[in-house]
DNA sequence: CTCGAAATGCGACTGGAGTCGCATTAGGAT
DNA sequence: ATCCTAATGCGACTCCAGTCGCATTTCGAG
């Protein structure tokens, strides 16, 4: 306000001397506000109602500085999508496998089918798959859960329920796959049996070492 | 056209007479004209690349009418679908269950990791998840595709190698779906070996019956 | 405390998707 | 052959997503 400080003079060549030099600072509370606004926005209106202006309206940050950092809707949702990948899913430990694996995907069942819980992550593998940094985010998203969820594969080695050396994130995606397969490729509808059927096909290949670098 | 006389000076109340009297017309080549038009445009553009204006351009037809009669992208999409969906995949008959799930995972890995034959279904599948027609052509498209692949089941069913009862169509299912998970799921990369496992897993859990009503 | 630079706020501008009313064309029926 | 009507062609209009240049604020450094 008080005088300008119009960059006088100095044009001397020092273009890559500090690329991004101070990045922390405000924008950390604006990107959480941010991520909070996206969340809200696709939990309320889905992946169509989902726009920049409604979030800038929402967070309180400009449209332009949404478009500036984040590039669009597709880097709004890749974000938030990040921020969300951290979240633990409840990993059940019954000492025995098949039951493992049902709990698993009851536990997917249950949440995309319900419209209060399904639309937020519905709405975000959806928005996900239309970019190249939302399909990085889902990547991302999907193998944390992937290896986190491996742990019941992993224990039922140790408890010789699996012969050594199975790929516990592969026996995860067998048991998971026709789920999200009805729910976002065909678009079949989700019951509770075929998510006990896709459980109990899993650990019944696992425990023939279909999983397992020897199974070949 | 002899009996049935047009009532001319009949001015009596009929208004639910002939609501949509001759639709058919050159509506049939300006459709033809128009499918042609989005398959070539989605192929060479991608989805995101994918306007009306683009399609009107190509087929020749105002885009008024684009969105008249389709109503936007969405429902070119699902036309452009539903139009696909009678092309017949070939279907293997190799005598043995594992053979010929062995030869359809195959098959989806080979046509969906071809930059050229997978450009054009996999555009389409991702646009039709987008909106309510697209979804309804796809779950058509993807209802004919397991019904017609469900026979390699029911082959197998005839020759004793599964139990009776056994549901084709969930058994082609859990075969593919751990290919299309991760092709349009979590997007991780898709090789050979998972075909072949997926193929498999499935095949061995339709031996235990886990796909026939009896095998829960 | 003061300064510098980056990040944000701001509003106007642009471009294209989608709509509307009307003129024209083409297919079906008498 | 001729009329009737639905379907299409046509162009202008609206509206909103996305961009741009500049003013302002805020954080880090000295």
């Amino acid at each position: 306000m008080s005088d300008r400080a119009p960059q006088p003079g100095h044009a001397q060549p020092e273009p890559p001397r500090t690329p991004t030099p101070r990045p922390g600072g405000r924008s950390a509370r604006v990107r959480a506000d941010v991520v909070a606004a996206t969340l809200a926005e696709v939990t309320a209106r889905g992946y169509d109602g989902l726009t920049v202006d409604a979030v800038a309206a929402r967070s309180g940050v400009h449209k332009a500085t949404l478009y500036r950092r984040w590039g669009g809707v597709d880097g709004l949702v890749a974000d938030a999508l990040t921020a969300s990948a951290d979240q633990a899913w409840p990993l059940p430990d019954t000492g025995d496998l098949g039951q493992d694996l049902r709990r698993i995907t009851r536990e997917v069942f249950a949440v995309f089918t319900d419209p209060e819980l399904g639309s937020t992550p519905t709405a975000l593998i959806t928005a996900a798959q239309r970019s190249d940094a939302g399909a990085a985010a889902l990547r991302a998203f999907f193998a944390a859960r992937h290896q986190q969820a491996a742990a019941v594969a992993e224990r039922a080695v140790t408890r010789g329920e699996l012969p050594p050396g199975t790929d516990g994130a592969e026996v995860v995606r067998a048991a998971t796959a026709p789920l999200y397969y009805r729910l976002f490729v065909t678009g079949e509808p989700l019951d509770a049996r075929a998510a006990e059927r896709a459980a109990d096909a899993a650990a019944l290949a696992a425990r023939a070492g279909l999983f397992a670098p020897t199974g070949d």
